[in-house]
DNA sequence: ACTAATTTTGTAACGATTACAAAGATGTTA
DNA sequence: TAACATCTTTGTAATCGTTACAAAATTAGT
């Protein structure tokens, strides 16, 4: 339910190469943030944190390194809210993510079972997103205590 | 796997009459669609479609109703493509979707079984969704059909 | 080092959505 | 039915994420 992986610039710089684009610096960047972020972050969360790092970055850059990652397969969009794509890392093992409507944090949960081996008749799936929402713990403590307070 | 509900203008009038919203011709024209087209709608779709039975319609106004709806449960937002948001009739068994990545369409599916029973210690879960992404049957045959146009 | 291809950068444009305020419609109460 | 408060609609302007584009910078291969 959490990630640890923590990925070098080395083995990103292989992996950006493998997909037949160049490791650039900013690609690079942009590659490792979403690969070891916590929670998968948009372009501009990246651009916030990056622009620190490179004083000239461009946020067409940050777009463009995503769109170009994406499309060698190394990470993948998730489509959680409209007008405001998140970026997970691809080759993971298949995960579902819950996404929290209260503080808005989005964690990785196990694939249900069997969800993943479906296929139906006619249809060529490449696929499969689950999103779960509700409100995770953290939230849900904070609202007991609102309410014990509110009891006193 | 196709809806062929045909909601009344009475049942829908009712139906936003209980969600404690006022049932005015333009909130019910929108909820029709919402309820009886055939592949999830957008705003913009919404709008083009409405336009022609209410010249003066604003397309504020589809956005102010398809929110309200959305307030009082009636109807629910896909979250399918960033920058597009597709909205469906929402008291409906849960089901599944398929996004056709070469045409767009997007298919009612059932839901993969047991997911919807699916709780996480910890997590309160308010709702599920499931999309399958690929290419759907007709485009399928189109791609066939072109491919053995080549090998003539 | 030279050349071609790729990448970055900044600016301008775009499209979906929201904010806002005025005008209009509706429901309620007397 | 008249008066009033409330809710809705409408149009315009603003916002925000994203894309288009062209020039400058970088990189890879000869």
């Amino acid at each position: 339910m959490c990630k640890e992986n923590h990925y070098s610039d080395r083995q990103l710089t292989e992996m950006i190469h493998k997909g037949g684009l160049r490791p650039s610096a900013q690609r690079i960047a942009v590659l490792s943030f979403v690969a070891n972020a916590k929670r998968h972050p948009t372009a501009d969360e990246i651009y916030g944190v990056l622009s620190d790092k490179f004083p000239s970055l461009s946020k067409t850059t940050v777009y463009n390194s995503l769109h170009a990652l994406v499309e060698v397969g190394l990470i993948r969009e998730l489509e959680i809210e409209s007008g405001n794509r998140h970026y997970d890392l691809a080759p993971q093992p298949p995960h579902s993510h819950f996404v929290c409507r209260t503080c808005g944090k989005i964690v990785d949960m196990s694939m249900p079972e069997g969800v993943s081996e479906i296929t139906t008749p006619g249809f060529q799936i490449d696929c499969i997103d689950v999103y779960f929402k509700g409100i995770c713990p953290e939230c849900l403590n904070k609202k007991q205590r609102q309410n014990s307070k509110l009891n006193n």
